[in-house]
DNA sequence: GCAATAGTGTCTGTTAGACAGTATGGC
DNA sequence: GCCATACTGTCTAACAGACACTATTGC
């Protein structure tokens, strides 16, 4: 065989946010073909002198307005011969999560339409997307048992509740509120801010994550 | 910025194997430009028509001899601009490992020499292969404790001792005998064959991987 | 006082970690 | 009987999971 002669490399997100008690993802609607119509990742080919997280920050900043995201890592690379039409196009996937409301979305570019869809019920995507997002959902439950990625998925202060819903949502089972509690308070890892949320029902407290909490201490299992 | 014009696409292997009670990891010593005869990670140009896996087999069997790999899976992609003086070279790198003895190397096509390198000591590495064995090692320790892994690094059949030997030297640092056992015995992977291995003092039985042993059963914590 | 949500404590079984002596075989 | 290695058991502390009621606020 021969080296390639039509190779490309695109850096595409898988990008997650709560929203309630659903767990969504963010999709453009594509513009141009291949797929032109259908739903894809954000993403899009790497430029020269940019790092593959760069391009795709970029990109997705660009397609969708999504910008200054924390939490952003490589998740795999995806490269089957024939995963895209136009020839051999390697895919450096990466994930992020925001918290709720956090990002106001736009279409921009090469996008049609952007859309945060429940990651229970997505629309037909483009190329091997399907694949790409279930990989990053399993990456995303196994994450969570570190205990890091979850804060970067709830506002800067939240309530036991919120950050409860947020690991119930995220794993799609019930966890029980006392056991919970413990748990995370036994972890150390949250700082009281003092302050109560009020609404609905008995005032909540406001908590935050401790911000001296290394990434070792963070990095503790917390649901085994 | 615009779409790159001298992309080119790299597989590479970082495999390891125990010898003794030491970690090596197979380098090749490399017989062209760059970086003529600096030692390097086996791996070269993925051709078209093949996986990322396919390609980074081939080049390890080109090159090393080294074929039928059971546990071989993608770790990570280093694709920053700069990291090849040749241009924009997108490495995908791979991690796998034998059992002792299971391979033969031999130099063939892009290789001047072929050596098992201790992992603690390793010689001036070409293009930025330092830094991806120092991630393949953290990813290797980290897989050790799911089970799986460590059963392609000992023999088919193997002792107790055998197997806490290849956990120490892995993960560099002593393990408690009796709780060892009593772990790996509880967690009912392990058949027990039936036979000893005699030599130096008392003989030990031999124990083999349970072949209906589960991912999800060999991937329990075992050592937290 | 009712609705709604926040918050709390105990028991039980399992597991991890610390720790030292006995058993078996070859010579 | 000596050397070398295999093998074994107990105690303690921490943790995980099951489980149901009380507390506080707004209305």
């Amino acid at each position: 065989m021969a080296r390639i002669t039509d190779l490309a490399l695109t850096a595409d997100v898988v990008l997650f946010r709560l929203a309630e008690d659903t767990l969504t993802v963010l999709l453009i609607q594509r513009h141009n073909e291949p797929f032109a119509a259908m739903w894809a990742l954000p993403g899009g080919f790497v430029d020269a002198g940019e790092t593959l997280e760069e391009a795709a920050r970029r990109e997705l900043t660009e397609e969708t307005g999504a910008a200054d995201i924390p939490f952003f890592e490589q998740l795999y690379t995806f490269g089957d011969p024939g995963r895209d039409p136009r020839g051999r196009v390697i895919s450096v996937a990466h994930l992020a999560v925001v918290p709720p409301g956090r990002v106001a979305v736009t279409a921009g570019d090469d996008a049609a339409d952007v859309s945060w869809y429940p990651a229970s019920s997505l629309p037909p995507l483009a190329f091997d997307h399907d694949i790409i997002i279930s990989y990053a959902l399993k990456r995303l439950r196994y994450k969570l048992e570190y205990a890091d990625v979850v804060f970067h998925m709830v506002p800067e202060v939240f309530t036991l509740s919120d950050l409860q819903q947020a690991y119930e949502t995220i794993l799609g089972e019930p966890l029980d509120k006392r056991n919970f509690r413990r748990k995370m308070l036994q972890a150390d890892i949250l700082d009281d801010t003092g302050d109560v949320r009020t609404g609905e029902g008995r005032p909540a407290k406001l908590y935050r994550l401790r911000p001296d909490a290394q990434p070792e201490v963070k990095a503790r299992r917390l649901f085994p």
